[in-house]
DNA sequence: GCTGGGAGAGGCTTA
DNA sequence: TAAGCCTTTCCCAGC
């Protein structure tokens, strides 16, 4: 495709806001956090609406290249195309040089969201919420308060002989990351109450390592199964309940 | 576009493991990891020659829906065009039904790795192992065996006094995690050498709650300053050093 | 195959 | 704005 036509389309894309594809043959520099370079190659680049610039290969989901939120500018150079974007915080810089433009597509989107169904972790939450009781016996939500949600599901409870227990929630395999975040809320509880809290981690399944973990700081780790139905709820249930003595290891 | 011949070209490009790329009005469903449904609406999905499906409103550099190396489908419905995918591990579905094609494009592009020379980590990493005096005076790299390598820089080395020390290196601000991490690496030396050693965390910034863990874990942190080149290669410089004194906090 | 961990993580929500 | 944290994280390198 001639340039200077590409040249056109891309400005007026640019300029409306519309979806642009631009495939063919790139050389790609990109500097800012890191520093990169692709030798020329065919590719495709995806300019969203938002500024957005992803520069995709032929496999994998993630882009090689891409900027966010970028001003960008398009110029005509020596028997190339030059798309030039670039953002301020952090500093970066992409630069496109299209030396042969196989397609371009410009296509008129709505800026606007996607409004997106999800039966998610907010509905995992609710219906552990509405039953603490599949944890435990007698476990009973007194705290989902803002302060308090600072996970998928982050709630303060109490068992049935008063004592407080902080229930942290993973969707997935809990690791290392889990169980430190669980610890630390439960020293927050700590702190706030005065009192020793109890600490049970709810997932799927636990790593090795993150288990040891959590057994010397003294937390419970609680199986958790859930199924997912495609009306776009969750629904909740315990598979199974472990819980161990408290481990003194080295770590 | 008339679905018959979208249908005989999404085919063709599945069968060569060609780029596509098709836009128009659909409808989106997924179930797997999650659940969720798009509503009808004018959207960009692009399939790669591995397999890998993802679909793109105009905004934001991530796909509102993916799906990685998929067994995809492709078929008439009534008035409409469905595309499915799925995934045996985990086991996942996604499902596009095209009510409307407006463009559609097929390329063939290999499916090789983009080659990607970038001034990363591993220059940082060998920048600093090529003269830890630039951390600390004397500092010798006494160990950095696979064995050790588990973060982007994990040294360890001895100090002018012989202490062991093991230093973790990060790119970014460090947070709670990178502490941690190398809390972790500490006590695993500790555990190997059987002696008490230093740990210090080297980042451009560290944030203040994992600063007060660190103190709390009688780690060391220093700022660290690098210069990216454009020629892929990368400068280290250590800008400052922050000693204190080990804090007892109440974490 | 599972696991640990980085990433130019992206993106969202709340203080 | 910065900080914390989830994500269908993705992706890769080791074992």
């Amino acid at each position: 495709m001639d340039f200077q036509k590409a040249k056109d389309e891309i400005s007026r894309g640019l300029l409306g806001k519309e979806l642009l594809v631009i495939i063919g043959s790139c050389e790609v520099d990109y500097f800012g956090r890191a520093t990169s370079k692709l030798k020329l190659g065919k590719r495709l680049v995806l300019i969203k609406g938002d500024g957005s610039v992803s520069i995709h290969q032929n496999r994998l989901v993630r882009p090689t290249n891409y900027m966010l939120s970028t001003k960008i500018g398009c110029d005509l150079g020596e028997s190339c195309l030059l798309i030039k974007a670039q953002r301020q915080k952090p500093l970066e810089f992409l630069r496109i040089n299209f030396f042969s433009i196989d397609e371009l597509v410009r296509h008129s989107i709505e800026l606007s969201d996607d409004l997106r169904l999800s039966g998610s972790e907010r509905d995992l939450n609710e219906a552990l919420m509405q039953d603490l009781s599949i944890i435990e016996d007698g476990l009973k939500p007194i705290n989902q308060q803002q302060h308090f949600r600072k996970g998928i599901c982050d709630i303060v409870a109490q068992d049935s002989k008063g004592s407080f227990v902080v229930i942290e929630l993973k969707r997935r395999t809990a690791d290392f990351d889990a169980v430190t975040q669980l610890h630390r809320y439960v020293q927050e509880v700590n702190k706030i109450k005065g009192v020793k809290t109890r600490g049970i981690l709810l997932a799927p399944d636990i790593r090795k390592r993150a288990l040891e973990l959590l057994y010397h700081f003294g937390l419970e780790f609680a199986k958790l199964d859930f199924e997912l139905t495609s009306e776009g709820k969750e629904k909740a249930k315990i598979k199974g309940l472990q819980k161990k003595q408290r481990k003194i290891t080295s770590f």
